[in-house]
RNA sequence: GCCGGAGUGGCGGAACUGGCAGACGCCCGGGACUUAAAAUCCCGUGGGAGUAUAUCCCGUACCGGUUCGAGCCCGGUCUCCGGCACCA
């Protein structure tokens, strides 16, 4: 009989489907195990081979758990609201909700035809008015414990999309999502106080089973600095304060920079001499983006600000004041003072304004550069600091400032809050209305959710409002607060919205009265494992897990953090080696390959194709190898002899298959597991394999490649599903051979091997070595100095002549 | 510049805790089957010397070190990839 897998595959899907075979209860039998992958957004182009990597990886580990007899939760939904959607509903005036629909069905068809272990029921979207209800609901308990708030600050503006842009979410100056510039707009926003939690965040990595480099980049990201904040008294009147992570070379502090936003620029206006050009400083560096202000890197400028000057409290030397862009006004204080022999940045300024240099720790020369470590160099010219190492006068310092009121050791992070608004029509409205009396004004929770209005254009505008603020019918309203006329909020939430929570609405989707019962977030929280893309490290990882800590704080979540254990896959890259792109015209779509070579094949390559951790390109001649596998599999499925044992000639290799292949995919290294599978399948060949040998091989295999395994199966006649069998189990004894092949060397050469029974001594294996021809000839008129032995492996000789 | 990660055959990649480098697969070569092709099966396949055997030499980016023994550990250099980037 031929493998005919399209009959064979369509059969099994539609019998897991029928049968809800991945249906799982929430306090079902069982230690739960909650397995989550990153919903996808659905986009007209349907599913990449970039989601069948991560999809399948944990499809594997989770049918694996499954047949170890756990409670798996395998969820599935869609992430739907997005710019793609909506650019694609303007241009084919298509209503984003059809379009949703349709880009949703494909997708599910799609992630059916692979086989996926989904329990279907629990599907969520998240622009579901009863998902996005819950969405609105923890925005205003957000609003409601002071973790929202409007602010007019400069933003990210996508000059294409006409929107704003959260800082995670511009590269390189450039909109991560249509690559098109990003230039700075002073904008309302609504903005989420992330940063109430940036210490939480990083504290609380610690404890988690996070890939290292997830933990890194989060780090990084959140860029906590500690240091100090240092008044200077100025000549102006007002004292300026700056921050410093190097309050220990105060003493060499020349000169000090604020940022062209700083508040004393106007403040001092009036007693500037040179008013004029400082103003133009400011204009000129406002009107720059932040990608032409980054671009001036090599060349730093600015201004000195005439008639003031600052007062360096440690040597009571008045210093100069500039303003100049190299500092920013959103870190720290906006305020810096220079130390140009210990700065780099500071440096290079004071060269160019022919500022004086001064060391104030030794080992460097800070004429030619500065001199910035901090292990190991000693304070000089520092007064009562003189002598100390750079630590203990960070300590000495801060308590002398702490002393005289002139400073406090301070915490910095490079982390900003969230903006939170989107001027777009396709995505949760905020529930707020702006009153004139009472101000913003939560909508009450009754009146959730807030749908979307109807609208003629979704086109955005270019004065920067939302599509639905010409809607007046739903712009007007009254206030919840007064009962006076008012007018909703029109900026929509940014895509990141839904996904902050989605794992928890899994747990219960269907509930109406709360995000998920009590049971449910106590029974599965947190999720177990967690895989998805490096891309999402500063972004969706990082703002879910403040929402968590936030819904745990207001009692919702059962814990602190909602991800254990995050892992990583690499992206898989086209034939060539480069990026998968359309206009490289070397996209794999996995409905082609499906279609060639069957699903089970595609999961097969896809897990085959390298270290799932890095990136891997394409090979569609390597399709065919896997394709080969399963018809060598097929075949050997037709000529299995009887028996209820292991065969004595494959026993070993089964129990050692075994402890590889379950060992292997809970670490995620599925394509040494698969290339094990393979030798078995190779050893079956050659000695032929009977019943029991048959289904060893069938239950390791039905992870990877469900729908053979399960024909296989029902053909030879096992009963229920290979999927809901129990997993097999190795025996440690079985894994140790009678006869083991030793290498042996000769002055640390290798020689040849040899045969010698399980755990010989030095003396069996001596005599065995003897026997090789080359050995004795190499021995020969030679002592033997030393003989290193290492058990079942090895045999070193050291000889010199007699 | 800073922080990560990685350099192994023609290719994707294996290699436990320092112990026979190259598992498994692809490509390629040879053979069997076939009228023929495809498919399938068998054999070979790191490079070199050598007589197709034997045997020997070289080989994990580069230079050096530790060790009986290094792809793996240490010091230095080069290259590539990812992240951050005037964060004081």
């Amino acid at each position: 009989m031929k493998y005919e897998f399209d009959r064979i595959e369509k059969k099994w899907r539609d019998r897991w489907a029928a049968e809800k075979t991945y249906a799982v209860k929430t306090g079902g039998s069982g230690k739960k195990f909650y397995a989550l992958v990153e919903f996808p957004y659905p986009s007209g182009h349907g599913l990449h081979v970039g989601h069948a990597r991560p999809y399948t990886a944990m499809d594997v580990v989770v049918r694996k758990h499954r047949m170890q007899g756990e409670n798996v939760l395998f969820p599935i939904g869609w992430d739907a609201f997005g710019l793609p959607t909506e650019n694609y509903a303007i241009a084919n005036k298509i209503h984003p909700v059809k379009v949703t629909e349709e880009n949703v069905k494909v997708f599910k068809n799609q992630l059916q035809m692979l086989g996926y272990s989904f329990d279907w029921d629990r599907e969520v979207n998240t622009t579901d008015p009863g998902y996005m209800k819950w969405t609105q609901w923890i925005f205003l308990k957000l609003y409601e414990h002071g973790l929202a708030y409007k602010a007019k600050m400069p933003v990210n503006w996508c000059t294409s999309c006409k929107c704003v842009l959260a800082n995670e979410e511009v590269v390189d100056n450039a909109c991560e999502r249509c690559g098109s510039p990003v230039v700075r707009k002073e904008k309302s926003q609504w903005m989420l106080k992330i940063t109430e939690y940036a210490q939480r965040l990083l504290d609380d990595l610690e404890d988690l089973d996070f890939i290292e480099r997830v933990k890194i980049q989060q780090r990084n990201w959140i860029g906590r600095s500690t240091g100090a904040n240092v008044d200077f008294a100025t000549t102006a009147g007002e004292t300026l304060q700056v921050y410093t992570t190097r309050p220990d070379t105060l003493f060499g502090a020349t000169y000090m920079v604020i940022a062209p936003e700083h508040e004393y620029v106007k403040k001092w206006a009036d007693g500037l001499q040179n008013f004029k050009e400082v103003q133009a400083y400011c204009e000129q560096a406002g009107r720059k983006s932040d990608f032409e202000r980054t671009e001036m890197v090599k060349e730093k400028t600015g201004v000195e600000l005439k008639g003031v000057r600052a007062i360096n409290p440690v040597t009571g030397n008045e210093i100069p004041v500039f303003i100049s862009d190299y500092v920013l006004s959103t870190y720290g204080t906006g305020a810096i003072m220079a130390v140009p022999g210990h700065d780099a940045r500071d440096w290079e300024f004071a060269k160019k304004f022919g500022l004086p240099i001064i060391e104030v720790v030794a080992g460097g020369n800070v004429e030619e550069a500065a001199f910035t470590d901090v292990e190991t160099g000693k304070m000089v010219n520092s007064g009562f600091l003189n002598g100390l190492e750079v630590a203990e006068a960070k300590k000495k310092i801060v308590e002398w400032l702490v002393a005289k009121k002139l400073g406090e050791a301070k915490v910095n992070y490079k982390l900003r809050d969230w903006v939170f608004s989107r001027q777009r029509y396709w995505g949760e409205p905020i529930p707020m209305v702006h009153c004139p009396k009472c101000g913003y004004v939560p909508l009450p929770e009754d009146q959730l959710p807030l749908s979307l209005p109807e609208v003629e254009s979704y086109e955005p505008t270019d004065n920067g409002e939302s599509p639905i603020a010409a809607i007046r019918s739903w712009v007007e309203t009254t206030c919840p607060h007064c009962g006076g006329p008012a007018e909703r909020e029109t900026d929509t939430m940014p895509q990141w919205a839904g996904s902050s929570w989605y794992f928890l609405r899994y747990m219960d989707p269907h509930n109406n009265e709360a995000l998920a019962s009590k049971e449910a977030l106590d029974y599965w929280s947190p999720v177990d494992w967690y895989n998805g893309g490096m891309e999402h490290t500063t972004l969706h990882l990082l703002y879910s897990r403040f929402w968590h800590k936030f819904l745990y704080d207001i009692g919702v979540a059962p814990t602190k953090e909602p991800y254990q254990k995050r892992t990583s896959h690499g992206m898989i890259l086209g034939e060539g080696g480069e990026k998968m792109s359309k206009s490289r015209g070397n996209v794999v779509n996995p409905t082609d390959i499906i279609q060639q070579y069957g699903a089970d094949t595609m999961r097969m390559y896809i897990m085959f194709i390298g270290d799932f951790e890095k990136a891997a390109p394409w090979s569609s001649n390597a399709v065919k190898g896997c394709k080969r596998f399963l018809d060598r599999v097929w075949n050997l499925s037709e000529s299995v002899e009887p028996g209820e044992k292991y065969s004595p000639s494959n026993e070993k290799a089964i129990h050692k298959t075994i402890k590889k292949v379950t060992e292997d995919i809970e670490a995620m290294k599925f394509n040494t597991a698969i290339a094990a599978l393979m030798a078995l399948v190779n050893d079956f060949t050659a000695n032929g394999a009977n019943k029991a040998d048959m289904q060893a091989l069938l239950l390791l295999l039905s992870p990877f490649a469900p729908h053979i395994v399960e024909e296989i199966w029902e053909w030879l006649d096992f009963s229920g599903m290979a999927c809901v069998h129990a997993w097999p189990t190795w025996d440690d004894g079985m894994l140790t051979e009678d006869v083991v092949q030793m290498a042996v060397q000769i002055n640390g050469k290798f020689r040849g091997t040899v045969s010698v029974p399980a755990d010989s001594g030095e003396e069996v294996a001596l005599a065995a070595a003897k026997g090789l021809d080359k050995v004795a000839r190499q021995l020969e008129g030679m002592q033997i100095v030393k003989t290193i032995l290492v058990k079942n492996k090895l045999l070193n000789l050291l000889i010199r002549p007699a």
